[in-house]
DNA sequence: CGTGTAAGGAATTCTGACACG
DNA sequence: CGTGTAAGGAATTCTGACACG
């Protein structure tokens, strides 16, 4: 569970590799934190470090601006999209329960 | 082909963050590379970059080490493991290259 | 051989602010 | 609102060298 690729999601990328990866400037990447539209950790020292996923997203973030949206509409659209995520995770995860609860816990497919 | 997961090889950390993700010294990494282990790419400014591989691989060397192998020992062996991968993808391709001429360039399985 | 360290310099990143609009 | 920029400082990284063994 929690199947993710790993390395996309990992936080190891600092602020001017993204500038290289993305085309967009540090002031941009800096701001679109400040309206909490990405979330990038820090190292010991205070520098941010992103992920792939964090790359992809300010790409998009950016193609959105440059179509006229503003950030607070970009944030509320991602809060929407993450809600209805949390959603989906939570019906499945409910359902699961319901197998369990009926067939006892399994894991992977059942041994024939 | 040349499937790769993308994210795996590409050259986007630096040398702090792998010293965090590796817990070796700079000192180490650096000279894991002046033996000619290790390859990272280079920033405008002159800055390595490193890619998840590449952390993979100094764990590896450094395991290695730590068993008292050496890096010119190391070496030898990555280059005869690297010249047996080239042999199976040049017989690979060569024998995808029979097929073609047998029967004709297809893109992913017959369609039925 | 493999690694630590001090040295000096250059590249990188940080924050808060002013500017434009 | 979103972005550029100059400012000053701190963290990061670089290379070449000396040391130990």
């Amino acid at each position: 569970m929690g199947n993710e690729s790993s390395y996309k999601d990992k936080k190891v990328i600092t602020i001017g590799i993204v500038r290289e990866l993305t085309g967009l400037s540090e002031r941009q990447i800096r701001y679109y934190e400040e309206r909490k539209l990405i979330f990038p950790e820090r190292t010991a020292g205070g520098s941010r470090k992103y992920s792939f996923a964090d790359v992809e997203l300010l790409v998009e973030i950016a193609n959105k601006i440059e179509d006229g949206v503003q950030t607070h509409e970009i944030r509320k659209e991602m809060l929407k999209a993450q809600k209805k995520q949390n959603q989906e995770e939570i019906r499945r995860k409910m359902i699961q329960g319901q197998l369990n609860a009926q067939f006892g816990i399994r894991k992977g497919p059942a041994s024939h």
